[in-house]
DNA sequence: TGTACATCAGTGAACGCGCGTTCACTGATGTAC
DNA sequence: TGTACATCAGTGAACGCGCGTTCACTGATGTAC
């Protein structure tokens, strides 16, 4: 053979990641076959020999994304207690970092608005990804000891998520470093973290 | 005249309204041109008699969701005291009628994952728009005599965001709604307002 | 050992379609003389 | 009063381009005999 026995789906995974990168970056239209192809090394005619039809690899790169997620949530709080890991998880969604990388970035805020406009098995894929998301949100939430994991689950984590969208579509980047920066703080407050200082609600 | 007077201007208004409309529901790259003539009752090559481009158009689109998002805004708020009309505001960003009509959604809700890939004029209108929306807000969290207010309004008003675009992608219509009454305490705890029996951010 | 054939990832020209944009034309009305 | 012309919003065919998709072909390697 030409080709190692593992070189097919190598480039396969390699294409889902590249794709996985673009579809943050440009959004599900904006990602182009022949593009991607390039990016890879290759011509935009084999790209049927690996997928079925682009929506086929928007599925499998979305839920790839989410996988990434996950290992970056994972990586980022193993071992730590898990009121640590929740202030680490939160310092990290919201910083200027993951803001200006577009193509790493959390699928929520990149596909949030796209959504509608894809396809079923599109849909489905981000729903079952966020779901599983919020569940280990959910998870360490409880394993802090606070209550109303479920609730304040999606409610942070959509709070974060809108901040960080916000944060991008502010030109001044100093209003834009103060959104993230009293977002965190809100957050911390709103799940009883210490470092709450900034958070607002009191009377003058 | 076989037009009236105001004809020309008449038409060029419904056409800047209706885009307006298409814009939130399919995206800047999703409203067609002919489409919109047709929703007008026109044929597309008129198009180009009221706008120099498709830019043009989304451009002042934009600007007139903005325009729209103020007089509702205004319109819900008129007359109540601060912290009524902060909480009124609340309550109708994060109701699900607002998570079900895309057409006439907040454009932050509908446009922020789009926004890097438009135009600069477009960007540019998007953020006079948004920053006079967080204003506006930062005013009246200040009226109702809450520390804070400029970071307070940035944060709360990103927090909805995200709240609406998650809840929207949730195929759980129980879980979207959960999501959305749990954002509402949230937000209202964090500005120190009303019910917020359902906040979390307790020890067990 | 050598020849013919099968395999298969990848190539690149071509097709079809949607869509933004252009442009010559229409047809109703107002105006000049 | 009537005729020729100007005006101008709107029409619809056509063009160009990008992009997803198809398909006949290439070329390197393995296999059968």
């Amino acid at each position: 053979m030409r080709y190692s026995n593992t070189h097919r789906s190598e480039i396969h995974a390699k294409l889902v990641r590249l794709a996985g990168r673009a579809l943050r970056a440009k959004g599900p239209e904006g990602l182009a076959v022949a593009e991607l192809m390039q990016a890879a090394g290759l011509t935009h005619g084999g790209f049927y020999a690996h997928f079925k039809s682009k929506d086929a690899l928007l599925v499998e790169a979305l839920a790839c994304v989410f996988q990434e997620s996950k290992r970056t949530f994972q990586g980022a709080t193993d071992g730590l207690a898990p009121r640590e890991a929740l202030e680490r998880y939160i310092d990290l969604y919201l910083s200027p970092a993951h803001r200006d990388n577009r193509s790493r970035e959390c699928p929520i805020v990149a596909l949030s608005s796209d959504l509608p406009r894809q396809s079923k098995q599109f849909r489905a894929t981000f729903d079952s990804g966020l779901r599983a998301l919020l569940t280990r949100l959910r998870d360490l939430i409880k394993a802090a000891g606070i209550s109303d994991s479920e609730a304040l689950a999606a409610s942070v984590q959509s709070a974060m998520a809108g901040a960080v969208a916000v944060s991008r579509t502010l030109s001044d980047s100093q209003l834009s470093d103060e959104l993230l920066k009293s977002a965190r703080a809100s957050i911390k407050a709103q799940l009883g973290l210490s470092g709450t200082a900034l958070s607002g609600g009191t009377l003058q």
